[in-house]
DNA sequence: CTGAAAGCGCTTACAG
DNA sequence: CTGAAAGCGCTTACAG
């Protein structure tokens, strides 16, 4: 053990300060355990565990006194030795890997899994994969050391061999977000697709011929599937789709604005563009800065996710809108209905994106069109 | 489960699927333990264990067979009984609080941390006290009892009794951006005044004399230090401080678009704004632009962070820029430190803050001015 | 260099 | 209603 000065405070007078006096020679520990509070109260350690856990089980008296003393001490259990003990699905802790949490949409996911977590006891446990395969691996193993009950992520990419090992053998897995192709796991995701195809036939609709799309990896089922949506809505509407209108990045601002770049330059350039990522659309719009192009006069923007400065652009942008918030809630929630009965079928749950109008496309109304 | 017995060695040729194979009794099991290994090689656990924790005290061909052993059947030692066994600050987790994970700063923050724990071999438990000083003495209560080395915070109030009781009993705290009043802690943080300072200096240079400023509640230190620093410039420039000048939010989006509207409805609204938080200078924009004022010509403004939007904005924003993921590697490299030396004096690490100019004050220049 | 034993702080059958 | 005992998976003196 290290030593430490706990004898700083010499007189007391808090309720608090007071808690250790009657065990004064376990003074220095750093918390009280049940054998602490067996020897405060008289009971044995295994009375008083049951005190906590099967109340019911424990005269109302002896109840009342434990209390007490845990109140005097001050008594928290060690969830540590808890978790040992318990068997599997009970340690009350999940992970979460995410790939940037400075991608607002992943922080408000976030957010949502914290506050669900939190609400039922749990604990969240984070990692950032920074949207590296091997570096999620790294953290799956380590997060699986740590007896997690499961794993919340976004796949950095649509196939794993090692997640698809690690769900076989029955490790509790719920995407968030993005896709796993081949394996049997609960989803909650966005329809893609739909929102990718809102947001073309929006800018068709206005008049636009030549959109251009920009977004992420394609080995992210998202940006797959905003590509296919994308596409379909050209072809629904009879415009050819050019391939060279169409780029891929990797989801950072710096491939948004070197893409963009690169399409205002064009011979031909488009009238319109569609990001397909919100940081993507952030390095759309220096490049268009630079190169002195006005939204949206000269170039029409729908972005992905209505992220909290959307509205404070100038001009405010359309966008599609996901409930990452409520996303991270549900995935929270699935993962612990998981847990809780292992054999069910897994379930993908679907959301609704939604086309958030503002001034990027010149249209002026500002109302949110659900689809 | 229950007991084991470890049939010979059959013939195996993958590595991973073929793992299992001569435990097929116990094939059920979520992941092997010492005592398989022990079984499985003929060693005792003790040894084994000693394999990992001091391999230099065990022979070499016994190193060679255990690592077979491991790499065959997959083996990870369990973290939370490793935890249990460890003493103090040896359990490798540490616990985070963040007010606002929307915030990019806390996300940039929370980014460093992790990544330096990742790198140390430490864990990372998120909470989210959402700015509520209740639910912030929740969090570290289980924090608490997960048993973790230390807990890295902003904290929610300058003055918080029950954080100055958990320091005094010895529990490990870094303070990370925000200060914390009477009790000695370490702490890394930005100077707050002096950004401040330079950010109101920067508009006065500029010409004005009506220069408003908006930020968070001031029970929080970077609000209080940042007031102070905005009063000062304006003194020492000698121009008088006006207090309906001066509106005190709560660091969200939507206090800054009112508190910016209430300015610029005054009879003889700001020239300039200073906004000391970042959601709030996005309300702020979405004011003007409501409000139809137009920035920098009819409102100059600086705002507190250098957001990855800052510069996509149109006009791209003048900032105070602090280093939030360097920020947060410091703090996790200070609670580290602080674990291994625990009776050290407690430092406070300051970082300097600089003024990136953009467009957003009619200086056209892109520079940045490190001061 | 190796193993048997104790113990980290809890919970849970099993007997009273 | 209560307590003694076993055990979760590990590590670490203590003896060989």
């Amino acid at each position: 053990m290290s030593d430490k000065n706990v004898n700083s405070t010499s007189s007391r007078t808090k309720p608090f300060s007071h808690a250790n006096q009657p065990l004064s020679n376990i003074e220095e520990k750093k918390s009280y355990t049940l054998k602490d509070l067996a020897k405060y109260t008289g009971f044995s350690k295994s009375t008083i565990s049951r005190a906590f856990t099967h109340p019911e089980k424990v005269k109302k008296s002896s109840l009342k006194k434990i209390q007490t003393a845990v109140d005097k001490l001050g008594y928290q259990p060690s969830r540590v030795a808890q978790r040992l003990r318990s068997g599997q699905g009970k340690a009350k802790v999940m992970g979460l890997i995410i790939p940037d949490i400075m991608n607002p949409f992943f922080a408000d996911i976030t957010r949502g899994i914290e506050d669900f977590a939190h609400t039922n006891g749990y604990v969240l446990i984070l990692n950032n994969s920074n949207g590296d395969l091997e570096r999620q691996k790294m953290c799956l193993e380590t997060l699986r050391m740590e007896s997690v009950d499961g794993v919340i992520l976004p796949p950095v990419s649509e196939s794993d061999r090692y997640v698809e090992g690690l769900v076989n053998e029955g490790f509790v897995v719920v995407c968030v977000d993005r896709r796993l192709k081949n394996v049997p796991v609960d989803s909650v995701v966005s329809d893609n697709r739909k929102g990718a195809y809102i947001a073309t036939s929006h800018m068709i609709k206005l008049g636009h011929k030549r959109i251009a799309y920009i977004g992420g990896n394609s080995r992210i089922s998202t940006a797959k599937e905003r590509i296919e949506g994308y596409k379909e809505a050209l072809s629904d509407h009879g415009i050819d789709i050019d391939n060279e209108s169409i780029l891929e990045g990797d989801s950072r601002q710096e491939s948004g604005e070197r893409l963009t770049k690169k399409l205002l330059r064009h011979s031909n350039p488009p009238s319109a563009l569609f990001t397909g990522n919100n940081m993507m659309t952030l390095g759309a719009l220096a490049a268009c800065y630079r190169e002195n192009i006005h939204i949206p006069e000269q170039l029409s923007l729908v972005g992905y996710d209505d992220v909290p400065w959307a509205e404070a652009l100038n001009p405010p942008a359309t966008v599609i809108d996901q409930p990452g918030y409520e996303i991270g809630r549900l995935a929270a929630e699935t993962l612990i209905s998981r847990i809780q009965s292992p054999n069910r079928s897994p379930v993908t749950i679907p959301l609704t994106p939604k086309l958030v109008i503002r001034d990027s496309c010149g249209a002026s109304k500002t109302l949110i069109e659900s689809i």
